[in-house]
DNA sequence: CTGAAAGCGCTTACAG
DNA sequence: CTGAAAGCGCTTACAG
């Protein structure tokens, strides 16, 4: 078991040229003969040689590496974020340094560390900054890119889907839908997805003069929905639409009503979500929900966080942008629906 | 904009103590005085000084870092595997360097560029490795553990379910259930867990004098999957009853079959998977599966991977080991049972 | 307990 | 195009 790594002068002594021509053979655009760099590389491999990315990180003070955080794997939409910022980074020769942290003070300690490393940029995939570590960022000239979740650090870019319009557009389609006793299933309440959502829900009700008549809160967690779900079915005056602030939760909604209580959606009651993901869709659930759209997000977090990066090797400061993607009410079995209503709705132009 | 990072000399300035202070200041149980210590803290903070990790990587040999190789995130399984192992190594004060490929040639060059990042350890879950990489890995003196995967390479650690007793237990579980045409929904191929499954399951079918009365290939893929099921349903004999290679599968052939071709679980067909991943736990699919232990998979991964992690630091050789984890058929309502069948089935002793 | 010095494995001006 | 040399920001024997 060979114990020392091999290293450039291994490969200079073998190839019989300088540690210097061995670097230079291994970095794109180097000067070098044609003839030396071939003779380099196969040394190399005769060696079993690679270069070695810390070493060379401590001296172009790049590490290649972003930082991503992220929370709530259980809820479908995360894997889909995490999985498709990997392979954009990857793609650009970046990898990603991951860092599962609930809220709170153990996510502040480990976005420390993720500090350490010299990562080259952040990426928060619905996991808020403090503000303490949001200067620290900045004032390394390391890009944040905080993705479904928007904090009030003005250098952070954001990147979110449309979670007001979203929140106004389904209490305006369950309002139109006939509804009476329209509820609402909250996140978790300092949430900005939550927040958002919300308000763009209250807003449309009182748009329409109507008032809501019930509210729990699921706080993003599957028993807690069905918990809170259930309770609310079981009073004298029951809703008869609920909007759930998202489809992980509509999911185990449905499924409490169905199961539990033996009822029928949307005969009984409505279920709208958000988010749109893969199991909303699922022939069983079929629920109608304002999508978020992943693939646009990923697309947007990638080119934002690596603008940013471009700017910082340049020595430009960078803006921290802020970017609503658009969404749309995906109408399917879960809600009854609007008249004339097709695969999506979306507010009539005048509203 | 702070563009100059504060290094170790900046601090020791500013603490009137040397450049040497400072770093046995932020060494644990280095010999340091408690009040050097505490004026370099003190001064370390006024200017926001942090350690760089990759510096220290560099000089230590270690850089606390576990490269993580994952596919195919879209099935349940892994975001927890992912989450887990990423939760154990945080714990130790490692972090996971994520590798997103799947199978063949990028995979390769993504685990190649792992080890450029000199990782102390390489956890593959489900990705399988070339053998000129494991070798690579030993040279390095890098440990390796798959999960949820086994290849040839004899120096890397495999931890597993017991995938082939799994199927092996599924087979009598059907056969004493009443089924006659029963059928196996493979995964991938060439993957070992499809493998050892389905020997598994052969075995038992054989033990039972029952002959596989169709087979078809969903590479565990949900679209696959359905349209393999409903192929196998729409011949002049359909099974009885089909066992999916994984749970993933299963709840999109449940799908497809309720709601493509009307028919009812398990009145006209018996299915079970394999995973106990939590969608087949709701009560909208209540699926009868083989369980994977995810805890303990999480466990054992972490235990043989830092044991490996520590006997390398200590020069010491470290054996790979092999660890099936038991898991047990988890009996739900998606299939025909045999009499007196409880909460789970195993098979009898003389079996 | 403390400081001066060597060195981890590279990249990159600087001369030639 | 090439080599000798400095240096990235640390850790760690070695003396004292």
């Amino acid at each position: 078991m060979a114990r020392r790594k091999v290293t450039s002068i291994d490969v200079a002594r073998e190839a019989g040229v300088s540690q210097s021509a061995v670097s230079r053979a291994f970095t794109p655009g180097a000067s070098v003969a044609a003839e030396t760099k071939e003779r380099v590389h196969k040394a190399a491999i005769s060696l079993g040689y690679r270069p070695n990315a810390i070493a060379r990180s401590l001296i172009t003070r790049r590490s290649h590496m972003i930082g991503m955080a992220v929370s709530y794997l259980d809820n479908h939409f995360y894997p889909e974020l995490v999985q498709g910022i990997s392979d954009q980074c990857q793609k650009r020769g970046y990898h990603v340094l991951l860092f599962t942290a609930g809220e709170g003070d153990a996510a502040n300690t480990e976005l420390q560390r993720a500090l350490d490393y010299q990562i080259d940029g952040l990426v928060l995939a619905s996991v808020s900054l403090s503000s303490e570590i949001a200067n620290r960022c900045h004032a390394a000239g390391i890009p944040v890119v905080m993705v479904n979740r928007v904090s009030d650090a003005p250098t952070a870019s954001k990147i979110t889907g449309s979670n007001e319009l979203g929140g106004r557009t389904i209490a305006h389609f369950l309002v139109e839908g006939g509804h009476k006793r329209i509820a609402y299933l909250a996140g978790i309440e300092e949430t900005s997805t939550n927040r958002d959502r919300e308000r763009g829900f209250m807003a449309g009700l009182a748009e329409k003069n109507v008032t809501l008549h019930a509210r729990a809160v699921g706080n993003y967690d599957a028993d807690q929905a069905a918990k809170g779900a259930v309770a609310m079915m079981q009073t004298p005056a029951p809703p008869d639409a609920i909007f759930c602030a998202n489809d992980h939760m509509a999911i185990a909604v449905m499924d409490a009503l169905r199961h539990d209580l033996g009822m029928r959606v949307p005969d009984d009651v409505s279920i709208v979500g958000f988010d749109n993901v893969g199991p909303a869709q699922w022939p069983t659930y079929s629920i109608t929900s304002f999508s978020q759209p992943v693939d646009a997000m990923i697309e947007a977090t990638s080119e934002t966080l690596f603008e940013a990066i471009e700017a910082a090797v340049e020595g430009e400061a960078f803006e921290a942008e802020s970017i609503e993607l658009p969404g749309a009410l995906i109408v399917r079995g879960s809600s009854k629906n609007p008249p004339g209503c097709g695969d999506t709705w979306a507010l009539s132009e005048e509203a």
